[in-house]
RNA sequence: GGAGGGGUGCCCGAGUGGUUAAAGGGGACGGGCUGUAAACCCGUUGGCUUAGCCUACGUUGGUUCGAAUCCAACCCCCUCCA
């Protein structure tokens, strides 16, 4: 779109870097600053927490319900059982219902977050494809709908043509998941007034198969837009460390560890991801991401602040921040590190170091520990390990009654006695 | 159904009878430099009760003093033909 959109939602996505392309965005913008619309975006339930990956979508439903409009987040319990190849090299593990069921408490958890749910015209809602795929009649849909694909469009769309292009197998369970996301659009649209579906790039094909059958069968117009594919500075897909996945949900990954994601965010993705993952104001982020040199170091830490509290909570990211802070600046410990917990006899006698670095989670194995201690980056209370022989004792408990164990400069763990 | 090619460590990829826990690269981790950044330099990168032992090159057997390497059968992937 060449002009400012009218829109407030629309003039904000924009600004922020969440458009990477839309539908007739001008009739959108045009409907968007009439009257308040009604959008979804769904959510498969392929994991049982969604991770920082998913952000953008969620972030951009935050804007249009903050902008005065009616999210609708589409939990695909239906969907799942078929399987998106979007973007994906291979066939998806079946998953089973009760699995998908259990995926799905997982994820919807986090959505009361980021929306505000309820009876009223601006609240969220959230359904279930579930609902109305489960009970499809086969061959009624592919008469009443099946017909108005063509399967030579079909395989122009990236999901399917890529997935022949690399000569990799695409089943056709698989080969239906657009129909099917078409579908959907279309379901929302008459149950719920919906008109516009938004999603990830590698969602277009799926979105742009919804508009075409709403126009075709219900002579409606829809509208679809997506979210650019965020990567790092460097390169790499967003979301992913050497830990896995950054995890929304708590208990996958702790807020403290959350915090410390965004906090070390690469310097050239700072006023990026300020706009992207944060509510923070245009001249704010500007102000931010002007920061030089070890300043910047500043924005970071407003970026982690921002992000967890929108995730986890104002309580939880001030405990993270103030355990950073403790940790990093002052050099002590701070509480919300992670912790294990060893029984009072056993650390008695002496667990030797390498053992415990394992037990902390901070290595994979034994072997490992020793590695890193052999490598000089372990340490007790800030002392570097000499040797394997090393043990650690009662007597390495500090005031507060924990022992710190390091594994380089940013990777901390607690342990404290239990008796 | 026929002919051919291929399955190696987190990933890519070399290796075609013995100092091979397996070259090289990527990634990751650690050290240095820094700002809990990037870039760069150095090191490490199967497990364990670690001078030793165990597990590992699609699976299962076999040949051999010795196999990722040779043989057989099977499974899977790809190409061409039908």
């Amino acid at each position: 779109m060449t002009m400012e959109p009218r829109s407030d939602f629309l003039r904000e996505m924009t600004w922020r870097g969440f458009i990477h392309q839309g539908t007739d965005q001008e009739a959108l913008d045009g409907a968007m600053s009439a009257q308040p619309i009604v959008a979804y975006i769904g959510f498969d339930c392929t994991a049982d927490s969604l991770h920082v990956g998913s952000l953008v979508p969620i972030m951009m439903l935050r804007w249009l319900q903050k902008c005065g409009h009616k999210p609708i987040v589409l939990m695909g319990g239906g969907t799942t059982k078929v399987g998106d190849p979007s973007g994906r090299d291979e066939t998806r593990g079946f998953l089973d219902d009760e699995k998908i069921a259990s995926n799905m408490a997982g994820i919807k958890r986090v959505f009361a977050q980021f929306l505000s749910f309820g009876e009223g015209p601006g609240d969220a809602v959230m359904v279930n494809n579930a609902d109305w795929l489960d009970k499809l009649n086969y061959v009624g849909f592919l008469r009443d709908y099946g017909r108005h694909f063509s399967v030579n469009r079909m395989l122009t769309f990236d999901s399917v043509k890529l997935r022949l292009d690399r000569e990799q197998s695409l089943t056709f369970i698989e080969f239906n998941y657009m129909v099917l996301q078409a579908y959907d659009f279309l379901e929302l649209n008459r149950r719920h007034g919906c008109i516009l579906q938004m999603g990830g790039s590698d969602q277009w094909g799926n979105i742009v198969n919804g508009v075409e059958l709403a126009r075709r069968t219900d002579q409606t117009a829809l509208f679809g837009l997506t979210t650019p594919l965020i990567t790092t500075a460097s390169g790499a897909k967003m979301g992913k460390t050497a830990a896995g996945a950054v995890w929304l949900n708590e208990d996958r990954v702790a807020p403290y560890d959350y915090w410390q994601y965004w906090r070390n965010t690469d310097d050239a993705d700072v006023g990026r991801f300020l706009r992207l993952f944060t509510d923070l104001p245009l001249d704010e982020i500007k102000r931010l991401e002007n920061l030089k040199d070890a300043g910047i170091n500043d924005a970071k830490k407003i970026l982690a602040d921002e992000a967890t509290k929108m995730c986890h909570g104002e309580e939880a990211a001030k405990a993270a921040a103030e355990t950073a802070r403790e940790t990093f600046e002052e050099g002590r410990l701070g509480a919300e590190l992670p912790s294990i917990e060893v029984p009072r006899a056993r650390l008695a006698e002496g667990i030797p170091a390498y053992e415990l670095f394992r037990m902390a989670g901070l290595t994979a194995s034994n072997g490992e520990a020793r590695r890193l201690i052999k490598g000089g980056g372990a340490r007790v209370n800030d002392a570097a390990i000499q040797g394997d022989s090393q043990t650690v004792g009662l007597e390495d408990l500090s005031d507060q009654g924990a022992i710190k164990l390091s594994a380089g400069k940013k990777r901390h763990a607690l342990v404290r006695v239990r008796s």
